[in-house]
DNA sequence: TTGCAATATATAAACAACTTATATATTAAA
DNA sequence: TTTAATATATAAGTTGTTTATATATTGCAA
């Protein structure tokens, strides 16, 4: 299991790539998305999603859809015009992220200074 | 430039893992080395950095031993046997965290229901 | 010779973020 | 009937980071 330590600075470009990728969905249908393309590594809490998806909406990155499904409120969060762009600027820091992590945890002993 | 809350979590693991590969280091050399393997995409702030530097000391991962350069002291920081230990499964999770991340930021649309 | 940039470490106040616990409510299965 | 799964949400407490600040030396340029 991922320590959520290591997700937190990540939260935010995970939840706007699953909108765009997957179209509306809502928060319980985000953790089992993330457990699912993991196969189980990386779970994300409740009390830490809602706040991010309560922000993004405010920041206008996201907007919701209420819908009643068996009689159990479920709330829709897509992508807005702006969470369109701000997705893709995301992605793009996330892709350079990964990339220089790699490089730190590739760098093998000698090899600095060979 | 990687935004500095994406680094936030990957702190630790990747000061534990310069100074495995790289020995004894002290503050300033550290954040050179991480601007340097990345190109100047990850800047390390002290103000982040040397708390977690006496955290690890303090937890017992690392041992300082200070020095004379130039009048200027420098405290080298260095793994102890736990530090070791530590150190290796930290890396692990960074690795299952990465691939994780990956295969998020890999997936395409449709793909998930092809 | 004055001032700036680089070297080198460190702390504190303010802020942001996450964890844990808790609350609510429905449906299906045991 | 009670447990698990579904579904959202907030608040208190904790942790961690940013920003600003302090200190001090060396080397270079004006």
């Amino acid at each position: 299991m991922i320590p959520t330590d290591l997700i937190k600075g990540s939260l935010k470009t995970i939840v706007l790539k699953l909108l765009k990728e997957e179209g509306p969905m809502h928060g319980y249908a985000i953790t089992h998305k993330v457990e699912e393309l993991t196969e189980g590594k990386m779970k994300l809490t409740y009390g830490a999603l809602y706040p991010v998806l309560h922000k993004l909406e405010k920041d206008g990155s996201l907007v919701t859809a209420s819908e009643n499904f068996n009689n159990r409120i479920r709330i829709y969060y897509s992508l807005t015009p702006k969470g369109h762009t701000v997705v893709a600027e995301r992605i793009k820091e996330l892709n350079e992220f990964i990339e220089s992590l790699q490089r730190i945890v590739d760098t093998k002993p000698g090899l600095s200074h060979a």
